[in-house]
DNA sequence: CTAGCATGTGTAAGCGCTTACATTATATTT
DNA sequence: AAATATAATGTAAGCGCTTACACATGCTAG
């Protein structure tokens, strides 16, 4: 396909009799402008088919209105759905989202980080806060703000929009310990490079210790985000003596797995062995018995994020880091014990 | 945040004591220079941690290596999955993925094209074919090259990556009706502004027609992209009279939000109807039963997509459309109509 | 030994826009 | 009506890069 002509400022400038500032004020700043030569312009910008460079205009103005993401997958549920709602916001404000993903690895994510600041990207949205430090003084050397989104953590000096993984994943430990469960284990997401995941692991000790329950007991698996590794995971579980009688998951998909395979291993849930999750995902209600989950308020994760960052860059702000709530989604994969097994 | 000063080409090239024009080629073309003035070159980059600058890279050259993609929604998992494996692809080749969704709605769809074109989008991914014959040619006017994914028509000049929507749904629909269906219903999804959902209602009239089947009998509730939406419309479905023995769903959202309504109201799936799926998402093995549903090949999509981009942009070719193939995912929601009521 | 040719490097002209500053038109005040 | 303040427009200097072209090397060939 040969490039064809494409009409200039310069172009339209002529078509219009006014210079090429005039008719950039009326494209950026109308109001600056009287009524009339904003007319004359615009015509002659539709006639033209007129529409900017858009390599031009950032070198020109430094500044490209475009504000990258750096996710883990696209693939999943969980960022998607706050993903979409980071992009609404961001364009609603008359930016484009830029988007890389990393595959959930670090040194990968480091690259894209660096490409999507190559490519011009005003400011970022990233996950969690796994990364080295390195990555953050470059992004300060060139005075691009971030956002970390998916986690919030105490620690100074960084911008977190998110929600505590690590005191939901307490909350919800808690609240089965409560209904008489001691033999307690997990089947966490894998940890490495994935601070989200360690946090929900952290909660559960946490949560464990303070209610005097021996660590020892305590059984955790990692396995990766799929069906087959949930179930896998459950039934590497079931052999221990003695059983748990509840397992908890560090995600919704891990517990789906896991339920499913306990089914087709005839076992009851919640009656024979508890269950929980983590996301509140789609299929969190399409599995039976429905999960207890935790829930994460996605959409208004991703609206506040990108509202952060635009602030951050239309008024050089430093950010304040905000966190959410989660609750738990109470359904009817946890119950009591079985008799006889608290 | 103030910006800070970023080492330019002209600074690396004083430093390493060489022109600028040697260090843009030694950066966009090594080869074509010597091993001693690259490694020089090199040196100074790194120590000024020049990166280059895409606005005027952009300006210059003319090609942003940027592709962009416009989706409907970033939230359901028939899009993130096809888009993950689009973006891995491109990101292999060295390009940056652009993403906007336009929410189901044409017109803002159109204003995203025209978005990410003006942010200088190289080439671009679209969903479907249900757009304005305006805002082609406005992209052909430009020389940007474009796909049309997630679906596979038979129309000249469009360059399609997808499966045949249309002749899916007339399978899966055929398949129903040698079990001995003749009551047939449709829950399909919106058809406004969705040529797929359209193409998969059309499929299924085909197939009830090439059956024989008088077409009167045949009932179809379009509804919005949800669980409750299935339900609810299974509902009104069920009070037809003869009710249905199978209901086609145009997607495996409204599948399973009907499956769930249908046990919910003490009706058996598939002993008392049956019920089939398209896409084949996660959720369709986690419902019970498991839904007999369309299996469409996601990440090859959009594997394939790509590379048809990069290859047009690359050598000016023009497009090929390809066709991808369907298969019907068998489980267990679609059987025989129940005694007496074929 | 010089003509002829690669090959590597330098020079400098843009690419299409924004914006500081200069200039001119219009509105307001005295 | 002149003097001044204010708003609208024009002029032109870059923004940081790529690349056509010119030039300087170091070859080989005659």
């Amino acid at each position: 396909m040969q490039t064809p002509y494409l009409p200039t400022l310069e172009d339209v400038a002529r078509e219009a009799k006014v210079s090429t500032a005039t008719v950039s004020r009326c494209l950026n700043m109308p109001g600056k402008v009287t009524e009339k030569t904003q007319k004359r312009v615009l015509a002659a910008v539709k006639l033209l088919g007129y529409s900017p460079n858009f390599g031009a205009r950032a070198l020109a103005a430094k500044r490209t209105n475009t504000i990258g993401a750096v996710v883990p997958t696209l693939e999943n549920a969980i960022f998607a759905r706050g993903l979409q709602a980071f992009q609404e916001e961001i364009n609603r404000n008359g930016a484009t989202l830029l988007v890389a993903s990393s595959g959930y690895q670090q040194k990968l994510e480091e690259e894209q980080i660096r490409n999507l600041v190559a490519r011009g990207a005003d400011a970022l949205l990233l996950i969690g806060n796994d990364r080295s430090e390195e990555i953050y003084t470059f992004l300060r050397k060139r005075g691009i703000p971030w956002v970390i989104a998916w986690n919030y953590q105490d620690v100074p000096n960084h911008c977190f929009v998110g929600f505590n993984n690590q005191s939901a994943a307490k909350e919800i430990t808690g609240k089965a310990i409560k209904l008489g469960h001691t033999r307690i284990a997990m089947i966490a997401g894998i940890t490495r490079g994935n601070d989200r995941a360690r946090d929900r692991l952290l909660g559960v000790k946490d949560a464990i210790i303070e209610n005097g329950i021996p660590i020892e007991s305590f059984d955790v698996i990692e396995a990766p985000y799929s069906f087959v590794d949930g179930g896998d995971a459950i039934e590497t579980l079931l052999k221990n003596n003695p059983r748990p009688t509840v397992v908890i998951c560090g995600n919704d998909i891990l517990a789906v797995g896991a339920i499913k395979r306990l089914k087709s291993l005839g076992l009851m849930v919640p009656e024979d062995i508890s269950i929980t999750g983590f996301d509140d995902i789609e299929v969190a209600s399409v599995i039976e018995p429905e999960l207890t989950t935790v829930h994460v308020p996605h959409r208004a994760m991703g609206t506040k994020a990108a509202k952060s960052l635009l602030k951050m860059i239309e008024q050089d702000d430093p950010c304040e880091s905000q966190q959410l709530d989660t609750f738990i989604a109470v359904r009817h994969s946890l119950s009591k014990p079985p008799e006889g097994m608290s």
